[in-house]
DNA sequence: AGCGCTTTCGTAAGCGCTTTCGGTTACTGT
DNA sequence: ACAGTAACCGAAAGCGCTTACGAAAGCGCT
């Protein structure tokens, strides 16, 4: 035990090296250390150098506990997802670990589980960790006083410094990063019409999600351009999941046997869909087209291939964080997210 | 802005209320506040939970910043993931997320990007940021010196309370949930084998990790069990990616042309031996039986759907972060996942 | 009544860091 | 040579909490 210098020092009663360790290491004070060590001003460059150096030898990791408490400001940062595995979140998550990584952030990740009253605790336990900023991905306020409780926290976590971002919604006065939903619901009901379908059904997440509802409306407008009236196209409101999909798609059967293509307004619910089409035997594109929305990662490793509105979703986590890191300014920032149609092999000409 | 009284009270210049807030509201000194809060013993029941009522009403929610500095416990906890984007660790992460919010702990997940540089720096800031327990679910060190280093701290880590568990391997003396991914190898291979086929290909990941070593050892096994001699099998090593399954379904292709079924080492590797086969019009399970390991939550809606092994990995985060957050042991414990054979469309009898 | 004991609560000492403020030194100008 | 300034560094005061430790109060006992 006493041949590994390192186990002894750390043995002798303390977890980890204190930063009054390094300084005495190096011969200086802990301010100075700790000045050198996070780079402020009031040290001389070779000093500073120096002590970096020894810090660096010795495996010195600062605690952020106590850099927090004393400081203020904070090395981390929060994400709040609905869930993980959703794969949505799943590559947002991914986009903001990585700037994390880069920044040298810590990221703490909280589920709501699509539940609002979670989410407005998650939301106070990470402003209560101080974190530096919070990333808002997944937001399900309906009642609005929750939403209300949840903007005040906020507005006054933001008075202190601390720095929110939302994606997809624009409902709690922070920086936004917005999909322009809009144009890709135009975007593929356009599609699906052109091809010369008529009769389409939409599977929806709930409307209440500003998404579910921007979506719809760029499909209104498609069908609205198209000069094809959309009121009798049924929506079939569903959790925005795999198992809602799947769901939505027995309905929709069910009530309407006669549709020839099925908008899903994200890709979890059109994977629901194609799984069900595929145990009825229904060909797809042949008999049924299908759609999806936000092109996840497997989008294009299903069978068939799934068109779809490609979201960039990793882009998005990385920019609503680097959004959130800037420079607060006056009034929400607005960062539009480009939807593009990606045709592949799940649309054809309807049958006949 | 007068009329909001608790932005009032936080725009006295602190972002949040202090305990000492809660204290005086409740007429008690801190230490007491303290101790009913963190239901400390040494306060009469009814105090307690008058200034538990106190700090419910006035929304206190305790710095953890300033309660792990003084106390030593944190109540976060980490976890280490080579990419939360691969779903393997997604649906680890959602297990881990789970039990997590379930137990009032907050989580940091960090990547890798499976660098073991990388595993390293991550797993010395989660211990300096003195986190209760580190799951570690990506571990790829290769290194000797790079594992030694790791497993130094950690066993310091522990030393002073820290829990440690790891998915996976078992490389780091630490508690372990490990999947049996013998049994699960030996099952798939031979329910090939039993279908008839003879002419397999193998697609794995680096031989490195043990995972990938397991499940081979299993496979061997299985055709050892049936008298066939495994020495001739071909076995690609490709990145345990979607995009190595494809890199290494060409190769087979290329150098195998008469293989009648290709055994992926994970799903991600499947799905894209499974594009691939579709892009060259390769009926599955027609011509070519394929098969996957992990059953990650795409799997069954893939088209064929996969078969494969199932691993509860979801469970495994759970048991991981339970295991870990228990009283530690002398010896390290472990707990195997069952692996479970699934079978789907994805395998049939072969051709001829 | 006085003694020890237990129970309940308050006082105060830190946890490891940042940062203000004051002191020291080195340098400029006269 | 000396005052004045700037650059650098150290002492010490917290950040908000937990947790010894000690004081006070209530109890049964002699």
């Amino acid at each position: 035990m006493s041949e590994d210098p390192e186990g002894d020092t750390l043995a002798k009663g303390r977890p980890t090296l204190r930063l009054q360790d390094v300084a005495e290491a190096a011969g200086v004070s802990i301010a100075t250390a700790s000045r050198s060590l996070s780079r402020t001003a009031g040290v001389s460059e070779e000093v500073a150098e120096r002590v970096r150096g020894v810090a660096r030898d010795m495996g010195y990791v600062a605690n952020v506990h106590a850099r927090s408490l004393a400081g203020g400001a904070s090395r981390s940062v929060g994400l709040v997802v609905h869930e993980i595995g959703d794969p949505y979140f799943t590559e947002i998550a991914s986009g903001v670990l990585r700037v994390g990584a880069r920044e040298g952030l810590t990221v703490q990740i909280c589920h709501t589980g699509r539940d609002p009253q979670q989410e407005l605790e998650q939301i106070r336990t990470l402003i209560a960790n101080r974190v530096g900023a919070i990333v808002i991905a997944g937001s399900g306020f309906v009642d609005p006083a929750d939403q209300a409780a949840a903007k005040a926290d906020l507005a006054s976590y933001r008075r202190f410094g601390g720095r929110v971002a939302v994606i997809g919604r624009h409902h709690l006065s922070a920086d936004a990063v917005l999909p322009d939903n809009l144009t890709g619901g135009r975007a593929v009901a356009r599609h699906l019409l052109d091809l010369g379908h008529r009769r389409i059904a939409v599977v929806a997440g709930m409307r209440s999600l500003t998404t579910v509802a921007d979506r719809l409306a760029g499909i209104e407008e498609a069908f609205a351009a198209a000069g094809i009236p959309f009121a009798d196209v049924p929506v079939v409101e569903a959790p925005f999941t795999r198992l809602g999909g799947k769901q939505a798609a027995e309905e929709i059967l069910a009530a309407h046997p006669d549709v020839t293509a099925i908008l899903a307004l994200n890709d979890d619910m059109a994977i629901g869909v194609l799984s069900v089409l595929r145990d009825r035997g229904i060909a797809v594109p042949g008999r049924m087209s299908v759609t999806g929305f936000d092109d996840v990662a497997v989008a294009v490793d299903l069978a068939p291939a799934l068109t779809t509105v490609r979201l960039p979703m990793v882009d998005m986590g990385e920019q609503a964080l680097l959004m959130a890191l800037k420079e607060p300014s006056a009034r929400p920032r607005r960062r539009t997210a480009e939807c593009d149609l990606v045709v592949r092999d799940s649309t054809a000409v309807p049958e006949s």
